[in-house]
RNA sequence: CGAGGUGUAGCACAGUCCGGUUAGUGUACCUGCUUUGGGAGCAGGGGGCCGCAGGUUCGAAUCCUGCCACCUCGACCA
């Protein structure tokens, strides 16, 4: 039994390990529809909290939510070249829009009869459905700064799927301003850049290299991506957002033009940027081990799991009244507390299973505590229990130690990805370095063309996931071409 | 789309090569008793169009033909 619920360890198999631990921690599992899959009630309540911390920073830098349709008329997603490109390859397309009994009684079929004068596409992104909406709220450079951002499902027909980071149809918010000058937009896009940098390693605690994109990698439509890269524990980057100066393509494309104080006309600026649910799979790869998730308190749905042990009715009674006392205790200090009290589970199988789940504490109470006034605290991240007074301050115990959990998530991740990085000067270093179990980040110089980009990738795997901001200059040498090079770009594999 | 693989109970699998009792094991589920400080023990019980459609045969999970679905690895991508 106690086998049955062991995950694939990361040694073994790492993707095996991933899958293991979405499906046995509950956070999601595959559905029945090619590519999609269920989020599940815990996997969705992690979800919900970067929602919650995400909104509250646009908030905060003054955006407002709206929503835009699902459905996107074919025609609007060819009136920007690049984005067209982009995009066109894995557009679900809806043709119809009624169903009939087949005439020969096997099912329902689509209704010949019923097919669209314009198909619809199930948007990818929402940028031309959005600009397209823009032309008639812009009109004098009163209506700038427009800062929008929605939350919303998306679908791209991808040809290979896998949990949270890449399925057919998934969650995210996605941003889409509009202002009067492009040094407004880049700025924004930089904030943006700045606000998801902020967000991964202050809440996800995922440490992020914050960069630009090369032109190769750029969003289809966007003048500049900037992005942050977080680097997984099996040494492959994940790319785990993205903000985008659009410069005036959509502008153009769907005439979106204002009045400036001296009574010009200009096409707006823009810029558009969003995180997925992807980052949940960025949090799992980060942090958790072979025991199962490992959760930032920020993000933990119970920072604490309280799991009372007990023999007879009259013990039970004491130990969950003391229980229930700690939980009190804690929720008022603002902890999100779970007392365990279910009946038919032993204590041995709730630690296992929370340990699964990645709740950050654990704290386990019997009659033995009860008697000598104590409480058995475990820590998810290190593995450790200590035994300790339970004390009239132990709300400020736990919010003390739960911030140090943050805390020391965040340096181990990125004491692994200083680890993991590395300086190299030649092909064959480079080489050599992706051969090894772990690649991680390479820093070498590059020629600055595309054209080298693709034959690094097409005989190594390895990209340029960014080149990063602030970026130190020195004088080099292009590692596959030889060419002089600036500065030094940031390789990995990826996912 | 290329290369592999897998479809049998909620889940994980055996059985298929070599056709033949009532299709089996673990786990999960239900009932009862004992248990409860690291995924409990015993006893009893329920649950199967063996992926789908044809075919061969006295007889098919097993052999033949066709189809479908999913998974892993590539190419494409957040």
């Amino acid at each position: 039994m106690a086998k049955g619920n062991k995950l694939t360890t990361r040694a073994e198999n790492y993707p095996e390990w991933y899958n293991d631990l979405v499906k046995k921690a509950d956070l999601a599992e595959n559905s029945e529809v090619r590519g999609c899959m269920v989020i599940k009630p815990y996997g969705y309540a992690i979800w919900e909290r970067m929602q919650q911390t995400l909104d509250q920073m646009f908030k905060d830098t003054g955006h407002v939510n709206a929503y835009f349709p699902l459905f996107i008329p074919k025609s609007f997603l060819s009136k920007e070249a690049d984005h067209v490109d982009g995009f066109a390859k894995e557009c679900a397309v809806v043709t119809h829009h009624r169903l009939m009994n087949a005439p020969d009684g096997s099912g329902v079929v689509v209704d010949p009869d019923a097919k669209l004068e314009e198909e619809l596409v199930v948007r990818p992104t929402s940028e031309t459905i959005i600009w397209s909406t823009y032309r008639n709220w812009i009109q004098s450079y009163r209506d700038l700064p427009l800062l929008i951002n929605q939350w919303a499902n998306v679908v791209r027909w991808e040809l290979r799927t896998r949990m949270f980071l890449r399925t057919a149809e998934f969650l995210w918010q996605e941003g889409h301003t509009a202002h009067a000058t492009q040094e407004e937009a880049v700025e924004e896009a930089e904030r943006m850049l700045g606000v998801y940098g902020d967000f991964a390693e202050e809440t996800l605690a995922i440490p992020v290299i914050r960069g630009v994109k090369t032109e190769r990698e750029r969003f289809a439509g966007a003048l500049d991506t900037y992005c942050i890269e977080g680097l997984m524990q099996d040494g492959k980057a994940l790319q785990a957002g993205t903000s985008h100066f659009l410069g005036q393509n959509f502008a153009k494309a769907f005439d979106v033009k204002y009045a400036t104080k001296d009574n010009k006309e200009e096409y707006v600026w823009a810029t558009s940027w969003g995180v997925s649910t992807r980052l949940m799979g960025a949090l799992i790869m980060t942090h958790s081990d072979d025991e199962g998730l490992v959760l930032p308190p920020s993000l933990a749905p119970h920072q604490v799991v309280i799991v009372p042990i007990y023999r007879k009715d009259d013990e039970k009674d004491k130990v969950l009244a003391k229980c229930a006392e700690i939980a009190q205790t804690l929720k008022t200090a603002g902890i999100r507390v779970k007392l365990d009290d279910d009946d038919t589970k032993k204590p041995g199988w709730k630690f296992a299973e929370w340990e699964l789940k990645g709740v950050p504490i654990r704290i386990a109470l019997g009659p033995r505590d009860l008697a000598n006034g104590k409480i058995e605290v475990a820590r998810r991240d290190l593995k450790t229990k200590e035994v300790m007074d339970l004390t009239d301050t132990v709300d400020e115990t736990m919010t003390a130690l739960l911030a140090d959990i943050q805390t020391q998530i965040y340096q181990k991740a990125k004491t692994f990805r200083e680890e993991n990085t590395t300086s190299v000067d030649t092909y064959d270093e480079f080489k050599a370095q992706l051969e090894k179990p772990i690649p991680g980040f390479i820093y070498a110089h590059w020629d600055g063309t595309t054209e080298t980009e693709e034959k690094i990738q097409a005989e190594t795997k390895a990209t340029i996931r960014c080149i990063p901001i602030g970026n130190e200059q020195e004088e080099g040498v292009c590692i596959y071409s030889g060419k002089p090079s600036k500065q030094r770009v940031l390789f990995a594999k990826a996912y």
